[in-house]
RNA sequence: GGGUGUUUAGCUCAGUUGGUUAGAGCGCCAGCCUUACAAGCUGGAGGUCGUAGGUUCGAAUCCUGCAACACCCACCA
């Protein structure tokens, strides 16, 4: 926890300041309140294996500040934290970190290994939560729970169950990413592809027969290529074009199908290719030729059209295949002709699929060559590409390679290249689940999405998703709940049978957190889920915050699960946060070391500017720049913050007055109940950022700059009992308005400096003094005042000699208040020698030094006459005719006023001229 | 290849449904130790809102093309 200094001597300790909140059940949720009273959201459940970021802080910052916001209004609020076991990760980094503490994790059973490291997480989360505490998130600690915690699991497992029960789960050999290092298939999305340079390897398969080639003449036309598409030439349309050409020395052929570009078709020409020993192909990963089972060619390509159905061999398995036509292929990539290996490549698998093609696996899931794969048995993937690579050499087969840049797919957690495999897996059909999830994510009225334009990524996500892989090979998570006998599912259920062993896999992480949404509510007996087939009552909770990184992730699985399991989208309100970017704009790792901890902003500056710095300037959705920079502005505002309060309590006592007079007195808190209500809306749309920026520069621009200056004066007169009241009443408002912002420092002027017995967490609206005070009514023009005293300083500014003045009606000290303000002596009208009108007063001023009077009338009437000018011309185009009459009649007013002003600058020149 | 976002002052960013003089913080210039605050106060300079068009009485704001940058998605071997 992290002390903050203040000026030269004041020191908060916030530990102190969140103990005592949590003694004081601040965060407290009460159970027996209705839905309209409550305010429930459940937090994003950070991985249980490190510790927190700053992306979590920004996060957490921005929960708590809208939970705290929501107790503002008297709502009966619960954040809801939990931790997330995060299955592949943690396992990744517990199986290190044993390695690195010299133990064979071998020599474990796995009810040890996942005994310690369920240790190792509870240890983590302990952690975390005092991070969590820290960053000061108001959440009632009682409800926290882990993703493996026995209440969670028992519905995360029974969820599987009826999937399985209802058809929606099922066992399946298919094409999956299979990563080596963590040895366990893992989801499309959890496959990153990372820009890498690769060969690409020109490999002839020879003709199985004697084969005979079609001649076809030597007429070639010479033409000029528009543009180039992978290997092929793009040519604008031609009205007879050549079938055969020379482009760049190339001999090339026409492609029968026209390619449209940017509303503009092309036609494409093939590089020729020699088909004298046999067909050749082009591949990046020699290797997998092991496994071939086929070559395909485009249907369309007319090069090789007439061996369609021909027999090859592939090198070094000496396998005879034939030539297949797949719209698969790609004709303009490489050769056109594209080998098959169905086991290790998910398109030819696809395509082995369409064909009935045989699948042979080269690659064993410990990421060797398998006895498929003849005398390479047993090498790594390296060793067989370099050995297949010699013997292709040897033999002549090995016609050209080109260098290039492709992207691999690896591992999103442990980073290692991904290899496609067959293997039986259990996947969740989402054909009929993710038609119900786009008909309501589509319906506003059901799902708001804050930014709105990120609804259009979650429907694409549904529109592409395909059956969703939940198994994983790893001992770390929710063990599968299904039972087999010599190999075959005998039950899928939460009893053991006899005599069948369980399944070994575990789920995919994201198979429970989808369930988040609803498992923590269901077992905190928030939710009954036998309630929820046909219901009619509200969702429990109200809102979703999550960083946009997880939306696919994350926010699509949950409501894919939580209608299936509660028929509603878990959550009203969705709400996406940006990640945090270093100060030039860069993603903040590890790697690149430009990474700051959230514990180095608190202890340098406090929590609050933290808080303050990563709020301020940010838009949902939007990515935000954070560097130490950021913090200065923040840091020197808790300094105002804590100066400020210094003057309230150095001039406020034990009286109060109740009713408030003064025109000054009564405008401030009028406008401070204004600033209450703005700040209100502002947050209940959701737009702290700009929230915090209103009560910014109300607070430092208007209160401080003007009303406490304006004090100064008035706590001289008779009437400063009631500034005293109208100071710390605004003071007050002022601080519950920056609580959820800046919970520490608040709290601590709050109950040290105002001397209020009641704790800030626990203010509500209702509480605040500004709404009880009775208020005189009154006309004052606030505005004039501001413009007379910057009329004077100005003048004071040019001026080398001293300036006087005379205010003309002015109210009780009001002459005072201008000379304090603006530093120049007030005098009787007589003695001035101008006079100027600002708004709706006349201000006399005396003057001795000539010429800066005549520049700063001047500066004026060039004003007055431009805008006079401006509106002229307005007024005489069709402005006037067209524009909404309100427009018109204000530009028409403000007209009339300008006018006047014009004629009393001119006077003003007429009297000094000569002078 | 598909998609999304960004482009406003020297820097970092605001700018709500189009309304006519585009804002803040930091930085810059000038002047102030005015007894809450020099981490402050006062005054000031600085922007043809990426570019080319269009719609409109009126565009930073709406539409279209273009450019640059960023990110996401995708099974080009």
């Amino acid at each position: 926890m992290f002390r903050v200094r203040l000026g030269d001597e004041l020191e908060i300790e916030e530990e102190k300041i969140y103990a005592t909140w949590l003694e004081n059940h601040c965060f407290t949720f009460s159970r027996d309140q209705k839905y309209d009273e409550n305010f429930i959201f459940v937090l994003p459940p950070p991985n249980a294996n490190g510790e927190l970021h700053l992306g979590h802080s920004f996060g957490y910052t921005i929960m708590d500040c809208i939970g705290r916001f929501q107790r503002q209004l008297g709502k009966n609020v619960l954040l809801l934290p939990g931790k997330d076991h995060a299955g592949i990760q943690t396992q990744v980094i517990f199986e290190k970190l044993l390695r690195d503490q010299g133990i064979d994790t071998t020599t474990l059973t796995r009810e040890e290994l996942y005994k310690r490291c369920y240790e190792f997480c509870i240890d983590r989360a302990n952690y975390m939560r005092s991070q969590e505490k820290s960053l000061g998130l108001g959440a009632d600690w009682n409800f926290e729970l882990f993703t493996l915690d026995p209440r969670v699991s028992e519905i995360v497992l029974d969820t599987f169950i009826k999937l399985y029960e209802q058809g929606y789960a099922y066992r399946a050999e298919r094409i999956v990413n299979w990563s080596i290092v963590s040895n366990t298939s893992i989801s499309d999305i959890e496959v990153e592809h990372v820009e890498k340079p690769g060969t690409l390897f020109f490999i002839v398969y020879p003709w199985s027969d004697d084969i005979e080639l079609e001649h076809e003449g030597d007429n070639y036309f010479d033409l000029e290529p528009d543009d180039v598409l992978n290997d092929a030439f793009l040519v604008k349309k031609l009205m007879n074009p050549p079938k055969r050409a020379l482009i760049k020395g190339r001999k090339c052929v026409l492609h029968p199908v026209v390619k449209k570009l940017k509303s503009e078709e092309f036609l494409v020409y093939l590089p020729e290719v020699d088909l004298h020993k046999g067909i050749t192909v082009a591949t990046t990963r020699p290797e997998t030729m092991l496994g071939d089972t086929a070559v395909a060619v485009n249907p369309d390509d007319v090069r090789y059209k007439n061996l369609i159905g021909r027999e090859v061999t592939v090198p070094c398995i000496n396998r005879k295949v034939s030539i297949i036509a797949s719209p698969l292929v790609d004709p303009t990539y490489g050769t056109g002709a594209l080998k098959v290996t169905p086991a290790h490549d998910f398109k030819d698998f696809e395509i082995a699929k369409q064909k009935n093609l045989q699948i042979v696996q080269v690659i064993g899931k410990d990421g060797l060559i398998t006895q498929n794969g003849g005398k390479y048995c047993g090498l790594t993937i390296q060793q067989a590409r370099q050995a297949v690579i010699n013997d292709l050499k040897e033999e002549g087969l090995l016609v050209d390679t080109k260098e290039i840049v492709h992207f691999i797919p690896v591992s999103e957690r442990a980073k290692d290249v991904i290899e496609p495999l067959v293997t039986d897996q259990w996947w969740i059909k989402v054909e009929s689940l993710k038609e119900e999830a786009l008909r309501r994510v589509k319906n506003k009225n059901e799902l708001e999405v804050f930014p709105e334009e990120f609804r259009s990524l979650i429907i694409q996500w549904f529109e592409r998703l395909e059956d969703w892989n939940v198994s994983r090979q790893l001992w770390w998570g929710h063990r599968i709940p299904a039972w087999y006998q010599n190999g075959d599912v005998i039950s899928v259920s939460r009893e053991v049978p006899d005599n069948a062993s369980q399944d070994p896999d575990t789920f995919d992480t994201w198979f429970s957190s989808g369930q988040w949404a609803y498992s923590t509510l269901v077992a905190h007996n928030l939710l009954d889920l036998t309630a929820c087939e046909n219901w009619s009552h509200n969702y429990p909770t109200h809102l979703m915050v999550m960083g946009r990184d997880i939306l696919f992730f994350w926010a699509c699985r949950m409501i894919l699960l939580g209608l299936y399991r509660t028929n509603r989208i878990p959550f009203k309100k969705l709400y996406f946060h940006g990640l945090i970017l270093d100060e030039k704009g860069q993603k903040m790792s590890k790697s690149r070391g430009n990474g700051i901890e959230p514990k180095e902003v608190q202890s340098k500056y406090g929590t609050d500017v933290l808080r303050l710095s990563l709020l301020n300037g940010f838009t949902p959705g939007r990515d935000i720049r954070f560097g130490f920079s950021k913090c200065e502005p923040w840091s020197r505002f808790l300094n105002k913050l804590y100066n400020c309060a210094k003057f309230i309590k150095l001039n406020s006592g034990p009286e109060t007055a109740t009713n408030i007079i003064h025109p000054l007195c009564a405008e401030l808190i009028r406008s401070t109940r204004t600033k209450c209500e703005e700040y209100k809306k502002g947050f209940e749309i959701f737009e702290l950022s700009s929230v915090l920026d209103n009560i910014y520069t109300f607070f430092w621009d208007t209160f401080c700059d003007w009303y406490i200056e304006i004090s100064k004066v008035l706590l001289k007169t008779p009437f400063a009992l009631e500034q005293k009241t109208a100071l710390k009443s605004a003071f007050e408002a002022i601080l519950f308005m920056f609580h959820p912002f800046a919970p520490f420092v608040t709290e601590y002027l709050h109950t040290n400096f105002l001397g209020e017995k009641m704790l800030l967490a626990k203010k509500r609206f209702s509480d605040l003094t500004c709404y009880k005070l009775e208020v005189a009514n009154s006309d004052y023009d606030m505005l004039s005042l501001f413009e007379i005293v910057r009329l004077l300083r100005r003048f004071k500014q040019f001026s080398t000699d001293q300036v006087d003045f005379f205010v003309e009606k002015s109210f009780n000290y009001e002459d005072d208040i201008v000379a304090s303000l603006s530093r120049c002596n007030k005098c009787q009208s007589s003695d001035c020698n101008v006079e100027i009108l600002v708004r709706t007063k006349k201000v006399f001023i005396k003057i001795r030094d000539i010429p800066v009077l005549k520049k700063e009338l001047q500066k004026r009437l060039d004003a007055v006459e431009a805008q006079l000018e401006r509106i002229e011309k307005l007024l005489k185009s069709d402005f006037s005719s067209k524009a909404p009459y309100e427009v018109v009649l204000k530009e028409k007013q403000k007209y009339e006023q300008l006018k006047i002003e014009k004629h009393e600058l001119e006077n003003q020149f007429a009297s000094i001229s000569g002078k």
